[in-house]
DNA sequence: AGGATCACG
DNA sequence: ACGTACGTGATCCTC
């Protein structure tokens, strides 16, 4: 005996939108409806055990609609977006587990239902249907059961109804509940039904008669007189009714049932959707259920002759692959890089077709290998992933023919967490791939690998693999704006930016230790003095025991404190209001300053000092969404200025004997790409004359003469035109220059007056958005914005946003990039011996010998200025000095 | 692991 | 009615 498991896709997706809530992705697709839906199909296919499976859905149906309104009648007033993205997102999921499902046009969820019931009824299989819908009980038999769950205060429990049990609970048969509903009517589903009988006569009457036929024969026996009365007025309605109410068990559906076996569920594909939709709660599922990556074939070279044949060979394919395990003992990002032991040492090659393993155990040796690897990089393109980390261990590839995969995959999605193998692999080359975790673990202390060496041989095999073919896939229909921007920019960029790092930047540490004593001796007397002020001793750090002391009733009891997430904030802002009220504010804001720089600045630098005397940040590529770099271990993007107290610890950073520090800025290269961008003659013309820009747009905003702009006044206008750049928004505005929202729109307002194109132009930066689904910046860098069709106000608000933001912070990204290659270019081709050794988004450091401190100065000057041609000068200010607190 | 806070552009 | 400025990273605390 065989069982078929049939299921009502859209309501049962339904129930689950609202049984689950609040489950979305990062990037802000909800996910919650398709999660619940598979929680509730997993359970039935345990608890059936059957063997063919079908989920009917509406094509584009009025069931959907209908099945909305019968459920929050009043309540709710039209489906909710989030609910009807994620249609078609389980339709894909079951597709990805060779679920069949059923559709038609013209034909609603319901008649497939009935007429896939009857088919496997007829053929002998027990069936059973999940929905949410008690409609569907007019199917039910003896051997077709009905499961309807219900969700009461989280709980779900399910009911089961063959015919008996309908019968049991309504008094009518399964064919008699069709004739009830028709006689009651059902406004949602536009059956009519007979005014004046409900539910109760309904089931009553039929209860009696069996049908509304012979109940319209004996309509003068029924008792509450309206009933009758009605029933005799109105029967062409009710026979109407009948029809509309019946589900076809005979719609003209191909179905084969021996197509819906089924088979594993637990795909790769499955698996790949709910990782991209990061339903979490679902991948262990996978993961334990079947082994759901393929293994790759390698062969193993460990015979020198072997390898020499292979690299001879591989030095006439056009793309090589290359990963290894490191010789040296490398740690990036706290975590230990896959490093050599004695016994072992692996390099990983691969072409189009075959991938290699060399194991250097026996025969080949270190040098052998170095040399062999530096030959191959000059001889044929040569694709790593993260080959800024590959340059530390072979400092002398081929710059021109050494190739980033991972910065590649950066550029075609700026959006993703991470590079790997595995991701492009599964992206690009439709491949599932074990990922590093789970070959080898992702413990931060380096593991003895010869133990898994298997599987670190499989790691770095894949990663060659997906290296060669990753590269060829993406660069095989490449656009000229993206060839250009890879090639011409990021790849070299890659190149300055292991040279900045290599290069470092002097730091005095005794300076900054005695810079450091001078702040814990504040800081130690303003605990002490906060301590006293709160009447008792506790966490100054801990933003909960904070709150408590300031606000609590019984402590300080200090006013106001609305702001709450998890307890009161006791951020700045708010904190800043408070100062009159109590003395201990101001100190707990000096304190929370002091302690920033202490531990963040002087004991955070001094933990990342390098033996050589000199900070070695790490400049991350491929981390942005807009294209910008950023910076770690330390992040010396971020070295205090604002204050004057912090700004001194830029005092220690120092070039080395016999140079200088010539530094260069941008002068608001954001403004500049906004009035390009947007041709705004206005904002152009101020540029154009050299105005200062926050002077202008507040003159222009406030209608007073340029001379006559207050500092308030001018200090608006900066903010209003951050706002701009940030995405205009009056909320923003408003919290950012604490006035009210009305004046923060006014502003804005004025501002798009002033600025006749911009609004315009802002505009269209979202719809462009939202037409492509992504930004693009003057060099054609692109950001996808899924946000954008989130129907969630505040999901696309961001995303609307992000749009505007995006093209010029990007642009402005895109600037700096040009500038530094052609800066370090210029260093290197000139013969000179000064190196550019910091970027902090608008600005370069260049450690300059003082003896090119002229030429340099005027280099950068023609460099950065000409870095491209807009409708505005590129304009910037140059200093130098003999720290980096001068230079600034 | 995630939130709160704060440093920078 | 909804509830936010854009882009980062480090530190500390809490769970």
């Amino acid at each position: 005996m065989s069982k078929l498991l049939l299921i009502d896709g859209h309501s049962i997706l339904n129930r689950a939108y609202y049984g689950v809530r609040g489950l979305s992705s990062s990037k802000g697709v909800p996910t919650n409806a398709v999660y619940g839906f598979l929680n509730m199909m997993f359970k039935y296919i345990e608890e059936e055990k059957p063997d063919y499976i079908t989920v009917a859905f509406d094509e584009h149906g009025p069931t959907f609609r209908h099945e909305m309104f019968a459920e929050y009648k009043g309540t709710r007033k039209a489906p909710e977006d989030d609910f009807k993205v994620q249609v078609p997102m389980i339709q894909d999921m079951l597709k990805a587990m060779n679920i069949t499902i059923v559709k038609k046009a013209g034909l609603e969820a319901d008649d497939i239902l009935g007429t896939i019931s009857h088919i496997g009824e007829a053929m002998g299989h027990d069936v059973t249907i999940v929905s949410g819908d008690r409609d569907l009980l007019q199917l039910a038999t003896a051997k077709v059961k009905i499961a309807i769950p219900k969700t009461s205060k989280g709980v779900t429990t399910t009911y089961y109804y063959y015919d008996k049990d309908v019968e049991k609970q309504y008094g009518v048969t399964p064919i008699e509940f069709i004739d009830v509903k028709a006689l009651q009517g059902d406004t949602s589903d536009n059956i009519p039904g007979v005014p004046g009988i409900g539910e109760k006569t309904a089931g009553a009457i039929i209860s009696e008669y069996k049908s509304i036929e012979n109940a319209y024969e004996h309509a003068d026996e029924i008792k509450p007189p309206k009933a009758s009365k009605n029933l005799k007025e109105y029967y062409d309605q009710a026979q109407l009714s009948k029809e509309l109410a019946t589900i076809k068990c005979d719609a003209e559906i191909d179905y084969n049932i021996e197509g819906c076996e089924l088979g594993d569920i637990y795909t790769d594909e499955a698996y790949m959707l709910c990782k991209e939709w990061e339903i979490k709660r679902l991948l262990p599922k996978f993961e334990h259920t079947t082994p759901t990556s393929e293994k790759l074939q390698y062969k193993i070279i460990d015979k020198l002759s072997q390898a020499e044949q292979l690299l001879e060979r591989l030095a006439f394919e056009e793309y090589v692959g290359i990963s290894y395990v490191s010789f040296n003992d490398n740690e990036a990002d706290g975590q230990m890089e896959l490093f050599a032991t004695d016994s072992l040492r692996l390099v990983a090659m691969s072409d189009k077709t075959d991938t290699y393993l060399i194991d250097m155990r026996d025969e080949i040796s270190e040098s052998y290998m170095n040399n062999a690897i530096y030959d191959l990089s000059s001889r044929c393109n040569l694709i790593a992933f993260n080959l800024k980390d590959m340059l530390y261990d072979f400092p002398k590839l081929n710059r021109d023919k050494c190739y980033d995969i991972s910065l590649l995959a950066y550029l075609y999605d700026p959006t993703k967490k991470e590079y790997t193998y595995d991701t492009v692999a599964g992206d690009y080359l439709g491949k599932m791939l074990l990922n590093r975790e789970e070959l080898i673990g992702k413990k931060k202390i380096p593991v003895i690998y010869d133990e898994k060496k298997e599987k670190v041989c499989e790691l770095i095999c894949n990663e060659a693999y997906v290296a060669c073919n990753g590269f060829i896939k993406l660069t095989a229909d490449m656009t000229d704006d993206y060839r250009k921007l890879y090639f011409e920019l990021e790849m070299p960029l890659l190149y300055t930016l292991y040279d900045m790092e290599c290069e470092g930047i002097s730091m005095d540490k005794q300076a900054l230790e005695e810079y450091g004593i001078t702040l814990s001796e504040r800081i130690k007397e303003l605990e002490a003095k906060i301590y006293e002020e709160a009447g008792e001793e506790f966490n100054i750090n801990s933003p909960k025991q904070l709150g408590e002391i300031l606000f609590s009733e019984d402590k300080l009891g200090l006013s106001g404190s609305k702001k709450t997430k998890t307890g009161y904030s006791t951020s700045a802002d708010v904190l800043e209001k408070l100062a009159p009220e109590h003395e201990i504010v101001k100190d707990i804001l000096e304190y929370r300053g002091l302690s920033k720089l202490h531990s963040t600045y002087v004991e955070g630098l001094i933990k990342e000092l390098n033996d050589d005397g000199k900070i070695h940040c790490t400049f991350q590529q491929m981390v942005t969404a807009t294209g910008r770099l950023s910076c770690t271990e330390p992040n010396l993007q971020n070295i205090p200025i604002r204050m004057e107290l912090g700004r001194m610890i830029r005092k220690v950073f120092y070039p080395k004997e016999g140079y200088v520090f010539v530094d260069a800025d941008y002068s608001q290269v954001e403004l500049r790409v906004l009035a390009h961008m947007s041709g705004d003659e206005e904002l152009i013309g101020a540029f154009n004359r050299g105005d200062d820009i926050h002077t202008s747009t507040a003159s222009k905003v406030f209608s007073v003469e340029p001379s006559e702009v207050t500092p308030l006044q001018r200090r608006a206008a900066k903010a209003v035109n951050f706002g701009i750049v940030y995405g205009e928004s009056s909320f923003g505005l408003a919290a950012n220059l604490n006035i009210s929202r009305k004046e923060a729109k006014q502003y804005i307002e004025d501002y798009f007056k002033a600025y006749p194109k911009m609004k315009e132009f802002l505009d269209g930066l979202v719809a462009s958005a939202k037409e492509q689904g992504y930004s693009t910046t003057l060099l054609g860098r692109r950001r996808p914005i899924i946000e954008l069709q989130s129907k969630n106000f505040n999901i696309r608000g961001f995303g609307e946003r992000v749009a505007m933001n995006t093209p010029i912070q990007g642009s402005a990204a895109d600037i700096i990039k040009i500038a530094m290659v052609n800066v370090d270019k210029r260093l290197k081709n000139d013969n000179m011996k000064s190196r550019l050794i910091l970027q902090v988004h608008d600005e370069l450091l260049i450690e300059a010998a003082k003896d090119e401190e002229q030429a340099v100065y005027d280099m950068l000057k023609e460099e950065m200025m000409s870095a491209m041609k807009l409708s505005v000068p590129l304009e910037i200010d140059v200093h130098s000095g003999t720290n980096w607190y001068e230079a600034k």
